[in-house]
DNA sequence: ATATAGAATCTTTTT
DNA sequence: GATTCTATAT
C-alpha cells in the first residue's frame, strides 16, 4: 500500500507521531504545530498501512466544528467517505450510545435533550417548588454547581454534605432536579456523559463490546476534558484499547468549566508506557511572535514546557500601542485597518480579540466611522433563539407530553388567556398529583375547581396541541413545522411584534421550515437505531446550536473573544484592552491558578497572529458607567523589551499623564500619575478619615480624587483643597 | 395582559 | 451606563 500520501507532507516530529506503533500516546502539539493533521494523518496510517478496520476507530472533539472538519480532512485526505468511523464530539457520541441502549439507560425511547437556558428554568422550577428562596439558592449558581457535580462524576448520594446545611439543601435540590428530569424524559448537556459513563458501569458486556470493537481512540484538545470524559475514556480504553491523545497544556483556557490539564499529566501515570511526542515547529507565525509568547508563557509555572520554533524569519516587532482612552484605541485600530486594506490587505485577514464581549461595542462604533465592514462572533445561535425555542417548544410537547419544560414555555405563548395564577394551579395539581403538567391539564378539567373562564382558557390550550398531534401525523419535518408555526398562531404573535426584530423572527421561523425540509435522519446518523425524524430534528437542534459564525466569502473584519479565537489564525491580530483587571480580568487576578489561565489566554491570541501583532492597552476607559483609569497589563511586561515596538499615532501628543519616557521599554509603563498618588493608595483625610484612592481625573492642581472613606464611603475630592496625607 | 419603573448585574462558552 | 430581569400598577 502506498502511503506516500499520507506521510509525505509531515514533518519529522509529526511524522513520529502518526506512524508510533500501538500502544498509548500523548501528542504536546504547540499552536499552529499541525495537531489537526497529525490527527487526521494517524487515522489514515492506521486504515491504509497498519490495516485497521474504520470501525475499530473513535476519534473525539469538543465542537461539532472540529468534528465535521475532521471527518472532511480524513475523507480528502482518503479521497473515500469514510465511512464507519466514528468521528463526533463527547457529548454527539454519549447521546449516541444512549439512543442505542436507551433502556439500558434507563430512559424513555423518545428522550430529549435540554440545553441550558431550559435547564436554568428548571432548576428555577425545583427551586420554587421546594419553597426555598431563589436569593439564598440562585438558581444560576446552583445550575453551575449540579454541573460541576456532574462533570466530575457525582450523583447526590455521592456528596458528603458535611454537616453544612446549605450544602445539604443544595445536594437537594439536585436530587429533586435529577427526579424531575427523570420524569419529564429529559437529559441535560452533563448528563449525557454521566449517564454513558454510567451505563458502561452497570453492563459491563456492553462495555466490553464497545472495548472490542473501538480497539483505537483518539482525542482532540486532550487538555479541556473534566474528570467525567477522561473516565470514559479510560473505560472504553480498558487494558487492551490503544489511546492516541492530542492536546495543549498552555492552550488549556476552559479550566473555570470544568476541563483539567491535569489530565495530561494523569494519562502518562496512569499509562506507564505512554510515548510522548512534541511538537514544536510551528507552521504560522513569525520568529518574533513566537519568541515574545515563548516568554510570556514562561512565566508560568506548572509546565510540560514546551518551545515554539519556526524556519521562517523574525518578521516585524511586536507593536504596542498606548491610547490615551478606549475611543483612542479603537481609532487606532480602525486606522491600522484602513491601511492594512491600502496595502492590498483583505479586511478579513485582520481579527480584534479582547478579553470580554463588552469591549467590541466601542471597537464597532470605530469601525463604523471608518466604513469598515466587521462581523462579531458569539452571541445567539440560530436554535436558541426565542421564536425558534418557542417553535421546538411546541414539537417537543406534541412528541412527549411528559416535558413540563416545552409545556410551561408555550401554554401562553401567544398569549391565550392563561395567567400566571393558572399556571400556577396546573403546577400544584402535577406536583400534589405526582403527575406532568400536561396529565394535570386533563385532571383540571375532570375537577372543574377552576372558574370558568381558566377552565376554558386551558381547554382551548389542549384542543390546539390535540389538534396539531392529529393533523401533522401525515406530514413530513418540514410540513409539520410549518402547521405548527401557523396553527399554534406563533405566526401571527410574531407578525404583530413591529420593526425589523418582528421581521427578522419571521425570517427565522421560515428559516426554521426550511431545516425541516432538508433535514433527513441519514443526514444525523447512519448507525442510530429506530428513531422517528421528529426526536431526531430535535436532538439535532439541541446538540448542535447552529452556526454563530460569520459569513465566511464576506471580507470583513474579524471581531471575537479571545476564547473564540482558540484555533483560528489571521494575518493581523489585535489584542484590545490588554490593561489591568481587564485582562487579566480582576476576578482573577488574585488566585495563582486562574491568573495563570489567563496568560495562557493571552498565549493562545499572540499565538493566533501569523505576520503582525499589536497590544492595545487604554490608559483610561469607560467601565461599567464612569471613567476608570487602568495600567498597562503585567502580560505587556513580561515580553521582551528588544521584540517590542512602541507606536504611537501621527502628530499625537502624548498626555501628561504618560510623561515619563526612559530609556528601556519597562520604564515607559506608567506607575504613578500626575496626582502623586497611586490607585489603591491609603490616604488620610482630616475630616473623613482614612479612605483608599479608587480613581483620579485632570492633572496638576485641578486634579480631582476619588477615595473611598472607611464608614463615609466615596468622595471626589479636589486635590487643592483635600489635603490628603500618604498613610 | 401589558406597561412602566426599579433593581440587579456586568468574564470567558460548548455541548 | 446599558441592558435585562422582576415586581407592581393599571
Amino acid at each position: 500500500m502506498d502511503v506516500s500520501r499520507v506521510l509525505d507532507p509531515l514533518n519529522d516530529a509529526q511524522r513520529q507521531a502518526v506512524c508510533a506503533p500501538a500502544g498509548h500516546i500523548q501528542v504536546l502539539a504547540g499552536a499552529g504545530s499541525g495537531k489537526t493533521r497529525v490527527l487526521v494523518h494517524r487515522i489514515a496510517w492506521l486504515l491504509q498501512a497498519e490495516g485497521v478496520s474504520p470501525y475499530g476507530i473513535l476519534a473525539v472533539t469538543f465542537t461539532n466544528k472540529a468534528a465535521g472538519e475532521m471527518r472532511s480532512r480524513i475523507e480528502e485526505l482518503l479521497g473515500i467517505p469514510a465511512s464507519g468511523l466514528w468521528v463526533g464530539t463527547f457529548h454527539g457520541i454519549a447521546h449516541r450510545l444512549l439512543r442505542a441502549h436507551w433502556k439500558e439507560a434507563n430512559l424513555p425511547q423518545g428522550f430529549q435533550i435540554l440545553d441550558s437556558e431550559d435547564q436554568l428554568r428548571s432548576v428555577r422550577r425545583v427551586i420554587r417548588e421546594m419553597g426555598l428562596d431563589e436569593n439564598h439558592y440562585p438558581p444560576k449558581e446552583t445550575q453551575w454547581y449540579i454541573n460541576g457535580r456532574k462533570d466530575e462524576g457525582q450523583r447526590p448520594d455521592h456528596i458528603d454534605c458535611n454537616n453544612d446545611p446549605h450544602l445539604r439543601q443544595k445536594i437537594e435540590i439536585y436530587r429533586a432536579y435529577e427526579a424531575m428530569c427523570q420524569r419529564n424524559g429529559v437529559v441535560d448537556f452533563a448528563e449525557l456523559l454521566l449517564r454513558a459513563h454510567e451505563l458502561w458501569l452497570n453492563y459491563p458486556q456492553m462495555l466490553q463490546h464497545y472495548q472490542q470493537r473501538f480497539h483505537h481512540i483518539l482525542v482532540d484538545e486532550f487538555q479541556d476534558t473534566n474528570t467525567i470524559q477522561y473516565a470514559w475514556l479510560r473505560m472504553l480504553a480498558g487494558d487492551k484499547g490503544c489511546m492516541f491523545a492530542v492536546g495543549d497544556d498552555d492552550q488549556s483556557i476552559y479550566g473555570w468549566r470544568g476541563a483539567r490539564v491535569e489530565n495530561i499529566h494523569q494519562f502518562s501515570k496512569d499509562y506507564a508506557n505512554t510515548s510522548i511526542f512534541r511538537l514544536e515547529q510551528n507552521y504560522r507565525s513569525t520568529g518574533n511572535i513566537l519568541k515574545a509568547a515563548n516568554s510570556l508563557i514562561e512565566n508560568n509555572t506548572e509546565r510540560m514546557g514546551k518551545n515554539l520554533w519556526t524556519e521562517d524569519g523574525e518578521g516585524e516587532k511586536i507593536r504596542v500601542y498606548g491610547a490615551y482612552n478606549d475611543l483612542d484605541e479603537a481609532n487606532y485600530i480602525a486606522e491600522q485597518i484602513l491601511s492594512w486594506i491600502e496595502d492590498a490587505g483583505l479586511r478579513s485577514e485582520c481579527a480584534l480579540l479582547y478579553r470580554s464581549n463588552a469591549q467590541s461595542r466601542v471597537l464597532e462604533e470605530a469601525l463604523i466611522k471608518n466604513s469598515i465592514p466587521y462581523r462579531v462572533y458569539g452571541g445567539l445561535r440560530f436554535f436558541e433563539r426565542q421564536e425558534i425555542k418557542d417553535a421546538l417548544a411546541y414539537l417537543r410537547l406534541m412528541n412527549n407530553d411528559q416535558d413540563d419544560a416545552a409545556l410551561e414555555r408555550i401554554i401562553n405563548t401567544p398569549t391565550r388567556g392563561i395567567g400566571n395564577r393558572t399556571v400556577e394551579a396546573v403546577r400544584e395539581m402535577s406536583r400534589s398529583g405526582g403527575m406532568s403538567m400536561w396529565q394535570a391539564l386533563w385532571r383540571l378539567q375532570e375537577e372543574k375547581t377552576l372558574p370558568a373562564r381558566a377552565l376554558g382558557a386551558l381547554s382551548n390550550f389542549i384542543d390546539i396541541i390535540e389538534e396539531l398531534k392529529v393533523s401533522t401525523q401525515e406530514l413530513g419535518l418540514g410540513e409539520t413545522i410549518e402547521h405548527v408555526i401557523h396553527h399554534s398562531r406563533l405566526r401571527s404573535h410574531y407578525e404583530k411584534e413591529k420593526g425589523e426584530k418582528g421581521r427578522a423572527r419571521i425570517e427565522n421561523l421560515e428559516e426554521l421550515v426550511n431545516a425541516g425540509r432538508s433535514y433527513s435522519v441519514e443526514d444525523f446518523d447512519d448507525e442510530l437505531p429506530e428513531m422517528d425524524e421528529l426526536s431526531a430534528f430535535l436532538s439535532h437542534a439541541s446538540l448542535e446550536a447552529g452556526d454563530n459564525q460569520a459569513d465566511e466569502w464576506d471580507d470583513c473584519v474579524q471581531l471575537m473573544t479571545l476564547h473564540t479565537a482558540k484555533g483560528l489564525e489571521f494575518k493581523q491580530v489585535f489584542l484590545c484592552g490588554v490593561e489591568e483587571d481587564l485582562f487579566p480580568h480582576r476576578l482573577s487576578a488574585d488566585d495563582p491558578v486562574r491568573l495563570e489561565e489567563e496568560r495562557r489566554l493571552c498565549y493562545v491570541g499572540m499565538t493566533r497572529a501569523m505576520q503582525r501583532l499589536t497590544l492595545c492597552y487604554a490608559e483610561k476607559r469607560r467601565l461599567y458607567g464612569d471613567d476608570k483609569y487602568t495600567r498597562p497589563s503585567r502580560f505587556i511586561k513580561e515580553l521582551p523589551a528588544e521584540l517590542i515596538e512602541e507606536v504611537r499615532m501621527q502628530g499625537y501628543v502624548a498626555p501628561a499623564m504618560s510623561a515619563s519616557r526612559g530609556s528601556g521599554y519597562k520604564s515607559n509603563i506608567k506607575e504613578e500619575n500626575e496626582t502623586g498618588l497611586n490607585l489603591g493608595q491609603r490616604v488620610m483625610h482630616q475630616k473623613f478619615g482614612e479612605g483608599i484612592v479608587m480613581n483620579y481625573e485632570g492633572q496638576g492642581r485641578h486634579a480631582r480624587v476619588q477615595v473611598n472613606f472607611e464608614g463615609v464611603g466615596s468622595k471626589w475630592l479636589v486635590m487643592e483643597y483635600a489635603n490628603l496625607m500618604l498613610c
